[in-house]
DNA sequence: CAGTATCCTATCGGATACTG
DNA sequence: CAGTATCCGATAGGATACTG
């Protein structure tokens, strides 16, 4: 039996989403998540509740820019919550939603992974 | 105590590796894994041996240029083996290294996690 | 079959300046 | 403090044609 990865659901069929399937919905979320700064937010947030500049800090190399864009994609993906405090100066908060836990759980297992065998890596690559 | 996460560390001297500090090497590696098509690619290779062309089919939506690229890159990083057959026409096959399978495995898990949570992920995001 | 070479575009992402 | 706006360069990536 040929493989149907590639085939896209007709509109209205719900079929088990597949990474693989150009098509899938989950292909754009998976982007998101391992975009070159969503992969570090999400680690960063692993420990609990942030402010903008401490990730800023955290985060090294990020910029404002990048880090405010990276921010509002993981926030509408309902990974992170952002919570504003009516206060001069402003004071805003973000945190993982229980879904952006687990996300950040894998993707920190990863990262660890990876970590862990940096020196054959290197060793391989140059 | 503050954080060190952003000192890279002098030229010699070892630290453990922290993906948040932006000079350390994992980064990079980490870059080539969650890459648009290294994710999928290593995806792709768990259930064993493929070919080129093969690996074209199955992963929806790449390129030549993109799939030969990310192959060689993955290579390079010691997590996929090339073996060509010296025949005619060409018979290339490609397969994870064992350190390869670990992160390939890590990366599956991200990616399932999220087709299973895509049902909220849409309804969150639109 | 398994790529390379070339060309081109789109998106990513940095720097800087500005705002509520 | 927590962003937005603008501009710009780098690079990721697609289409096509070609090769051993």
């Amino acid at each position: 039996m040929p493989s149907t990865a590639h085939i896209a659901p007709p509109a209205g069929a719900e079929y088990p989403p597949d990474v693989l399937s150009e098509r899938c919905p989950s292909r754009r979320i998976l982007n998101h998540v391992t975009s070159r700064w969503g992969v570090l937010v999400l680690i960063a947030l692993q420990d609990g509740t942030h402010r903008f500049s401490e990730l800023r800090r955290r985060i090294g190399g990020v910029s404002e820019r990048m880090l405010a864009q990276t921010l509002r994609v993981l926030e509408e993906d309902g990974f992170i919550t952002r919570t504003a405090h009516p206060v001069v100066p402003p004071h805003v908060e973000y945190d993982l939603t229980p879904m952006g836990q687990l996300v950040a759980q894998k993707v920190h297992a990863l990262a660890e992974c990876i970590e862990s065998n940096l020196g054959r890596i290197l060793k391989a690559g140059g």
